[in-house]
RNA sequence: GGGCGGGUAGCUCAGCUGGAAGAGCGCCACGCUUACACCGUGGAUGUCACAGGUUCGAGCCCUGUCCCGCCUACCA
């Protein structure tokens, strides 16, 4: 066969670009709408345009990356379909940015000018991403890519939303939501970060009415008592049973408010009397609509105090909190001040401080589609992966509220609703009105506000595939098969995608979701900009190459645990990449003259055998660790079989064939196994490590050959697996190891050749050694080997003892006796410990009553080996003894 | 306040349904043996957080305690 010559060394830049490039040529990526195949599918978790790679992204891309390409190899018709979400509040505010530096505003510009801009934007720096993503390899089928806000898409919502308001699942009304005023929108509950504080409680006393002294009420928002409309107390409070139904005068704003009783407050909090506001606070707006009070909004969008706040009118919230403390505090209404830690809640996207605000807004119904989503998996239609995440998922599900699903922002699905400026009439459309229906009237208004950007996202498993229309894609697609993804968007995504499809599409999104940990730095930190931790996948890329960055992502994705990063383990991997390139090396210059059809004559040799067995067993581990989603147990598996077993061993082993001291047949079988066991491993790494993987096998194929991606994923070989090889060679390996360790301790020159003698137990044991024998002699570097069953132990000899095995060193004329003794004492400690351990637990009648039998004998061959071995041992020492005296 | 995960070798972590404590990195010693010094060979290192319990047997199961993360929550 024909074989590239290989470089010295891979080079990652040149050979990540150019072989993406080939795959992209032809096709590789491509899924069929209709196949014969089984299907198997995965929907990116879309990135915002505005986004760049970072190490979350390089994660979660590479997790999807090495399924996708395990199933395309495993003969599936596998579509990763990839795309970028609008990202509403992110992408506004990088163009209203970017139109401040221009010294104008969106407001300026005007609505449709400015979402021409953000278009504009969009297609000019939008999506660098998924350049990104192409440098980590990923084999997403980009001929399918999708975003958003695209025409498609953009009418699915629409669909979806309509679909909603007519099954009474959507409305609109003056709630209270959390309001950003620097974002100037409304935001869901999921998007508001609390963070602990530390203020203070201020003490305030609201007179009664009748000047008979006062209620004290504590409050960590003193500038709210300007909407206060009532003084809430628990009913059964004896302090206050008879002052419920009573009024005190309302400080600063001299305004008469009643006192209320609700078991909503806490007796023992304070001085168990609430201050009631509910245009500014949650519950207290609960309370409100429970009691039928007044709701005041004392702030506008800005977060400055409005025509409601009396004197304060046009001062920005804190200046206003601290006039009103000073204020009360001069006119002798504050009691007191105690410093106080609480949670303020703050907007996800720019840390501004929440304002709870009643406005206009839409929402969702929610309780009955996480009805459904929860059914759906405790009914395993969709299997959450680690299950642990499962209580998490039903707890928030259980404890859900309404979605507030507007958004105040101009750049996003807008909201299909019209006003009809004659008759006043709601319409509800996926197309755009001419004329109202009822009036015929023109002069139509659309709602102002657009969809929460999360919304849009929660229908992409099926919109991406080509819904509302019926296409082939979503039948053959849909439900996807598995959406894996970080854990911190559970609920904004994974949930509201599981209430959608299943409201939409009558059926789960997805199979299977795998929820990984979060990528921290090396001490367990969160990455940050300003930690100034983070680390450029990028770069890394750059600096080790794809497949080592890769690998170590994978490497360290255990679950359930998070995954430190730092560029020395990297590196380590591309030492494996280093290490996998020179094997490749070795291997295919010694092939290259293998000639394929010419039959074989010998039988295959044992570490080909052995070799064999471990392909096979590497094979069965990798492809049930990837079916589990066990991706760092996958790595583990893998780095073993190549660098210890294939590396260490066998292409050791192999080397007397194939530098001829074996006969040309040997030779010849070798290659065989080299080539095979080579292709199984370049296989079954390829998903890990696609570009140097390709390479190789570019490489092994003189160029000539298929892609690796399309080629079939190795399947366990019973007929490699061989028993009896795999034991023999593993004793040889035990001798091997017991003879350089006599001379690591000994401190023998490696270049030194030994004599060794081996004393085997019977006829078949005598055998089996001297079939390894030229093994041995090369991986031992031995001058001379002698087998016998009746040896005679020489005097002044290094003795270890393996199996049945014992192994004589003569040390005569090589090293002190000393040296010997001292090595024979420790391993005789050692030894002894165990068997002792062992005689113990046999000695044990419960045990020998109680333990499983198969337990027993082996715990008693454990025992009898262990005693062999002492004894051997203890003869040695004591021969050495009376050499020494 | 509630929930989840974790505490195993100097570091980062494996350890599946209880049956001789593991890996990688780091460390020490020796070695440029014709794939690789991005390497090879050998070596050292552990009261498996603590205290009880179940069991013939516990890193693994149960109870409690102490730390460390994270998520979640309307106590002013």
């Amino acid at each position: 066969m024909s074989i590239k010559e290989l470089g010295k060394a891979f080079e990652p830049a040149e050979a990540e670009k150019r072989l993406y490039a080939y795959w992209l040529k032809n096709k590789f990526f491509h899924a069929q709408d209709k196949s014969e195949k089984p299907a198997f599918s995965i929907v990116i978790p879309p990135p915002n345009v505005t986004g760049i790679l970072h190490m979350g992204h390089a994660l979660n891309n590479t997790l999807q990356d090495v399924i996708i390409r395990f199933k395309r190899m495993q003969g599936c018709n596998t579509l990763w379909m990839p795309g970028t979400d609008h990202a509403g509040i992110a992408t506004q505010n990088v163009v209203e940015q970017q139109l401040a530096r221009e010294g104008t505003s969106r407001h300026a510009l005007g609505r449709e000018k400015f979402i021409a801009r953000v278009w504009e934007w969009k297609e000019k720096y939008g999506g660098v991403i998924i350049d990104q993503l192409k440098r980590l390899g990923c084999s997403c089928d980009w001929d399918r890519e999708r975003f958003t806000m695209d025409e498609g898409l953009s009418q699915a919502v629409r669909e979806v939303f309509v679909k909603l308001y007519n099954e009474g699942m959507i409305y609109q009304g003056d709630y209270i939501v959390n309001w950003c005023p620097r974002c100037h929108t409304a935001i869901s509950d999921l998007e508001v970060e609390f963070k602990s504080d530390a203020s203070f409680l201020w003490n305030i006393r609201y007179p009664y009415e009748d000047g008979s002294g006062g209620i004290v009420v504590a409050t960590t928002r003193p500038e709210t008592m300007l909407g206060d409309t009532a003084v809430a107390v628990h009913p059964d409070d004896p302090r206050y049973k008879d002052k419920v139904g009573k009024f005190v005068i309302l400080p600063l704003m001299n305004k008469k408010i009643p006192i209320i009783a609700d078991d909503y407050v806490t007796m023992d909090f304070g001085s168990g009397a609430v201050k009631i506001t509910p245009g500014s606070d949650p519950n207290d707006f609960a309370m409100a609509q429970r009691h039928q009070l007044e709701i005041i909004s004392i702030l506008d969008g800005e977060g400055i105090i409005n025509e409601h706040g009396g004197p304060y009118r046009g001062q920005d919230r804190y200046e206003a909190r601290k006039n009103v403390v000073a204020d009360l505090e001069k006119q002798g209404y504050l009691v007191g001040t105690e410093p106080y830690e609480h949670n303020v809640g703050q907007c996800y996207r720019c840390k501004t401080d929440i304002e709870p605000m009643v406005s206009k807004q839409w929402f969702v119904k929610i309780k009955p589609l996480a009805q459904k989503a929860v059914a759906a998996v405790t009914k395993k239609k969709t299997r959450i992966v680690p299950s642990s995440w499962e209580a998490t998922y039903f707890d928030w599900m259980n404890n859900i509220r309404d979605w507030c699903i507007s958004r105040q922002l101009w750049w996003g699905h807008r909201i299909p609703v019209w006003y009809c400026g004659d008759c006043g009439k709601v319409i509800v459309s996926t197309v755009d009105p001419d004329r109202c229906p009822i009036c015929d009237g023109a002069s139509l208004a659309q709602d102002e506000d657009v969809l929460d950007t999360w919304f849009s996202s929660s229908l992409w498993p099926f919109t991406t595939l080509g819904w509302p229309k019926r296409t082939q894609a979503l039948k053959t697609f849909y439900p996807t098969s598995l959406l894996i993804t970080g854990f911190d968007i559970l609920f904004f995504w994974v949930a509201r995608m599981m209430m959608m499809g299943l409201y939409v599409m009558k059926d789960v999104p997805f199979k299977d979701v795998y929820l990984h940990a979060l990528v921290r730095d090396e001490k367990g930190e969160k990455m940050s900009k300003s930690k100034g931790n983070s680390i450029d996948p990028l770069v890394m890329i750059d600096r080790y190459g794809a497949d080592a960055f890769r690998f170590t992502l994978v490497a360290y994705t255990a679950q359930g645990r998070d995954v430190r990063m730092s560029p020395e383990r990297i590196e380590g991997y591309k030492f494996f990449v280093n290490k996998i390139w020179n094997a490749a090396k070795l291997t295919l210059t010694n092939i290259a003259d293998f000639d394929e059809n010419a039959p074989l004559e010998a039988g295959q040799t044992l570490p080909d055998q052995w070799i064999r067995t471990k392909a096979a067993e590497a094979v069965q581990d990798v492809t049930q660790c990837l079916d589990e989603y066990r991706f760092n147990d996958a790595a583990a598996s893998l780095y073993r079989f190549i660098w210890h077993e294939y590396c260490d061993w066998y292409l050791e082993a192999s080397k007397p064939a194939l530098y001829g001291k074996l006969s040309g047949e040997q030779r010849r079988v070798t290659q065989k196994t080299l080539r095979d066991v080579f292709g199984v491993m370049l296989r079954l790494l390829h998903p890990f490590m696609p570009f140097v993987t390709e390479e190789l096998w570019q490489a092994l194929h003189a160029g000539e050959g298929e892609s690796i991606m399309v080629s079939r994923f190795p399947e366990a070989e019973t007929s490699w697996i061989n028993r009896d090889a795999e034991r023999e060679m593993e004793m040889l390996m035990e001798i091997i190891t017991a003879v350089r360790n006599i001379r690591g301790e000994m401190r023998i020159a490696p270049s030194m050749k030994l004599k060794v003698l081996i004393c085997a137990a019977d006829n078949a044991q005598k055998k089996a050694v001297d079939e390894g024998a030229d093994y041995l002699v090369n991986l031992a570097n031995l001058e001379s080997l002698q087998v016998e069953v009746d040896l005679v132990e020489p005097k002044g000899v290094a003795t270890a003892v393996v199996g049945s095995h014992r192994i004589f060193v003569p040390l005569e004329g090589i090293v002190d006796i000393a040296a010997e003794k001292s090595r024979l004492e420790k391993e005789l400690a050692k030894i002894s410990k165990d068997l002792e351990q062992s005689s113990r637990k046999l000695a044990n009648r419960d045990f020998r009553h109680k333990a499983a039998p198969e337990v027993i004998s082996k715990e008693e061959d454990k025992l009898k080996s262990f005693q062999e071995k002492y004894a051997t041992l203890e003869g040695a020492l004591k021969k050495l003894k009376e050499i020494a005296s």
